[in-house]
DNA sequence: CGGGGATTTGAGCGCATTCAAACGCAGTGG
DNA sequence: CCACTGCGTTTGAATGCGCTCAAATCCCCG
């Protein structure tokens, strides 16, 4: 959800947190906010409406911070589940505000935080309003890639942690249609695909096939 | 954008402006950010990726702020433009971050501020994830009617200062499909439509038909 | 009254969805 | 060790929604 460096949580506070896989960090509407940094293990974030139905909002990656959702709200929006087992950095959200006060920096750096959430989104939907399945799943793969590739893994060979009816939730289209247009990017090849194995083969064609998304 | 009330600015600073029908309040990628209470008149924000691709990403009424994006990275991320005739108050950003500095509440009224508009985009992308054309429409008149309610506007009937294709860009499908959309809606008795003239005739089938989009 | 943009309406098509079935893989218990 | 079970995935076929292309109409504005 964020570059890393920009908070240091393990330097402000140590409180660290294993967390097994399926088990939830936090829900949706809880009232003690934290902040985490993910030091090893892949989230997905979900919302549910009233109505009870629920969407995949977003995966977060090692290196990666989580929880900045509803800081002004004091609830989260969104609830958070480990995909794989995990292990993350804590600090509690009052903590925070008392470190603000002191430090501007660390309140700009919140204010950038923030707005890159924002910006994120915004592109999401300019996605979500502009792209068809090709586009979409093209973009998810390739925002996957270099979100890994800053955590310091390989940028050509990722393993998809989350279903694909987890996909199918975040971009917007069935399960089906996911595993369907990912036959197809394999048979043009552009990727290669093994179950939950996947290796880009031309990052060029997956560049121009997500082009709308930055 | 964000609920009136909230900040004040006309009782902070008066720097008053006319904008003209048609004319851009501030374009993408603009470095002197500004933030504008909207006294009158009503905008749209469009964002443009380097493709040259378009999309809209919000409409902006009377009473609500303005240019809150792209406070952390120093650049309107989005370019607005008047749909009609409209008359704004401005506040430099580097003035705002004067006074935030002297009165902490203001500073919280900021968080708010931000995390708000991550959750209506965050509601907005669910909604674009989950609902097919009726609904996008159906939530974008609720929505609509809503806000201008808050504004002090009727709630039963509304005027769309924005073009078809404004919509349609907005809710990512074509114009056609709004127009046609807007049509069914008619002829099931749930809205009367002449031209921009619309009028909810059956506002609990219009809640039904947006269940996701609160 | 004429011109041009906005809107409506129609026809045909393609893509994504829906429903359905088969397959692969992991975990469990016999 | 192997069958069984459940879940995730793949694949197929048919439907239908939304897109594309096209033309007619409406309305605002000069």
């Amino acid at each position: 959800m964020a570059a890393p460096g920009a908070f240091r949580l393990q330097a402000l506070s140590i409180v660290r947190r294993q967390v097994a896989q399926g088990e939830t960090l936090f829900s949706q509407g809880d009232g003690h906010l934290s902040l985490f940094e993910i030091c090893a293990g892949q989230f997905k974030t979900a919302y549910t409406d009233r109505g009870g139905r629920q969407q995949i909002t977003g995966f977060h990656l090692p290196g990666e911070l989580l929880g900045q959702d509803g800081i002004g709200t004091g609830r989260h929006c969104v609830g958070a589940v480990a995909m794989e087992a995990a292990l993350v950095c804590t600090l509690a959200y009052d903590q925070l505000g008392v470190l603000c006060h002191g430090t501007p920096n660390l309140q700009r750096e919140f204010h950038r935080l923030l707005s890159r959430d924002i910006v994120r989104d915004q592109s999401m939907m300019l996605m979500l309003g502009t792209e068809r399945a090709q586009g979409r799943v093209a973009a998810f793969v390739l925002d996957l890639t270099r979100r890994l590739h800053v955590g310091g893994q390989s940028a050509r060979t990722i393993v998809l942690r989350m279903t694909r009816e987890d996909i199918g939730s975040y971009l917007g289209m069935t399960l089906e249609t996911v595993s369907r247009t990912l036959a197809k990017l394999q048979a043009d090849g552009v990727l290669a695909i093994a179950h939950r194995d996947v290796r880009v083969l031309d990052a060029a064609s997956l560049r121009r096939l997500a082009h709308s998304a930055g």
